[in-house]
DNA sequence: GCATAATGCTTGCGTTTGCAAGCATATCGC
DNA sequence: GCGATATGCTTGCAAACGCAAGCATTATGC
């Protein structure tokens, strides 16, 4: 393959290894949260966002931005949690289109359930391949590329 | 958040920026692979595990593992792009039950059309946020993921 | 103010995908 | 060799998702 640009090789590489660890893990994360929590990887993620957002809600737009998903996609994910009670709904006095998804305390719980079997399975991945220090850094270059948006989970807590 | 060991709390923060980054890389990406090459991502990488496999081939199954789909989405995936000419099929002489899919001239043309949009993506989202030597100390961190599988793609070309 | 545009959300429809069952073929145990 | 099991692939069905259209509400231009 030809590359025009000296760093081109060096982009080509990173991105094809970022889309096949990220692959990898995702797959990893599936199997347990169905079996254990009953929750999908986007659901856990969708949780997530709550979790972090002021007064623990989002708009149904932000939250789909957030998830690189359709608006229609967070609508229908939406309704069986809140029908299992982890999320609810909340309007806007000022705008009548806006409609707030909120976190629950049953979904702030089954957040942090989850919350472990992500680490474990984190730990799975990454423990005896990368040294602390190793991990801080990777941690640290993949933080760029999410930093920038609103949607960065991984901040520290507040 | 409890963390039960002192590692913990990194596993679990560099595995969320990992999918957090790929889930925007894949975003960026799957506009230009479909309107410019009709392609999905996950063509792109079933076309790409082909190239890099023995004789341009695979079985049905050894590409579902190495996407890490169902081996009945390859089927499915298999059946347009052999219609329209980027694969075909072959099959085994003392083992009736295989059944590859092989890469064809055209599919690897395609490829290398495909490969420098990836490249041009991967350049907008890394470019100005990395130096050289940052990018590759995250290739290499990466790298530990995928390299004992069967299906790293980002080895050198032979 | 009022027509026009923009925004937030939902719904119908088609596509993609996983799971489970089924079929054909190959391997294993004896 | 031959039944039992395993493997590779495909198909029916249901769930998940995106797109486009539609409705309600708000913002904008004049």
């Amino acid at each position: 393959m030809q590359y025009y640009f000296a760093m081109d090789k060096s982009y080509y590489i990173a991105a094809l290894r970022l889309l096949q660890s990220a692959d990898q893990v995702r797959d990893r994360l599936s199997g347990d949260f169905a079996s254990i929590h009953g929750l999908s990887v986007n659901e856990f993620f969708f949780l997530m966002h709550l979790e972090r957002a002021p007064l623990h809600r989002l708009s149904r737009v932000e939250l789909a931005k957030r998830l690189h998903v359709n608006a229609s996609t967070v609508t229908r994910m939406a309704a069986p949690m809140e029908k299992t009670g982890l999320v609810s709904r909340q309007t806007d006095d000022r705008d009548a289109r806006l409609s707030f998804v909120v976190l629950s305390k049953a979904g702030h719980k089954k957040l942090l359930e989850a919350n472990k079997t992500f680490t474990k399975q984190a730990g799975y991945v990454f423990q005896d391949r990368w040294k602390e220090k190793e991990l801080e850094q990777l941690s640290n270059l993949l933080h760029r590329l999410v930093a920038d948006a609103p949607g960065d989970l991984s901040r520290d807590d507040p």
